[in-house]
DNA sequence: CGTTTTTGACCTGCGC
DNA sequence: GCGCAGGTCAAAAACG
């Protein structure tokens, strides 16, 4: 096992695998198991960045038969006193086949960054600018450099989108290299969530489905329970 | 008709 | 500087 931690931070970020059992934590929705399942995992696997790329693009380190169980680590997301409540607003309908098999946490602490025109009130922020200056594309390339905390695990799914409880809409697929299935984009069509998600299946095993979040979300999961708002303010996270 | 998906083009970072 | 690969944009098509 290959530790990540760009910046050094990633310890501080994660400080340990056990988890007691009162601890609660916004769980990205996709993670949240019905019952007993919910808080067993496939040890944590911690890649570097060129690592990752290779792992998505086939060579990766993980296998699908390296299917161990451990306790749940501590997952880099904003404390959340209401994490059982996110756990309702996700509607315990976890999409069907649906097993975490692997989790990455991957440069957790990075500075959140705001890309040109994001943050405005008009909410499309996905959306660009034709209006986009050249500098103006010049001060995002800077800004590139600096990435939201991204946090990837494995699925073993028949469906490539599962359903985290939040709404996302495709902005491109592409195919990358070493890889049999292409690798869709999606942002989070919250007006002013800047979250990301990219999904891929491996080309090692075509039944599993990486799929890597970047961002944090800034406001509750898109529920059909209008009690979900209710957790607006508590979940800040996947 | 509004929203979402598709898809080719374009942009950016990086290695050589 | 050049080429490659990943990521994003945006117009058109598809969908509900």
């Amino acid at each position: 096992m290959q530790a990540y931690m760009e910046g050094g931070q990633l310890s501080a970020c994660l400080p340990g695998f056990l988890v007691p059992d009162h601890y609660a934590f916004p769980l990205p929705l996709p993670l949240q198991l019905p019952s007993s399942q919910n808080k067993l995992f496939q040890m944590p696997f911690v890649v570097d960045q060129e690592a990752e790329t290779e792992n998505h693009g086939g060579g990766g380190m993980l296998s699908s038969d390296h299917c161990g169980l451990y306790p749940l680590p501590a997952l880099p997301f904003g404390s959340c006193s209401g994490a059982a409540g996110a756990a309702t607003a996700c509607g315990g309908k976890p999409t069907a086949g649906f097993m975490p098999s692997a989790i990455v946490a991957e440069e957790v602490c990075t500075s959140v960054t705001t890309k040109l025109g994001c943050n405005d009130s008009n909410g499309t922020w996905w959306k660009g600018s034709a209006a986009t200056t050249i500098a103006e594309r010049g001060k995002m390339k800077v800004r590139r450099k600096m990435r939201e905390p991204r946090f990837c695990f494995q699925t073993r799914s028949d469906v490539d989108v599962l359903d985290d409880g939040y709404k996302w809409r495709k902005y491109g697929q592409k195919v990358v290299k070493n890889s049999l299935h292409p690798r869709s984009y999606f942002r989070c069509t919250h007006s002013n969530c800047r979250v990301k998600k990219r999904v891929e299946r491996l080309s090692t095993d075509c039944r599993m489905v990486m799929t890597t979040y970047e961002g944090r979300h800034t406001h509750s999961p898109c529920s059909d329970d209008a009690s979900s708002a209710d957790h607006t303010d508590c979940f800040t996270s996947f």
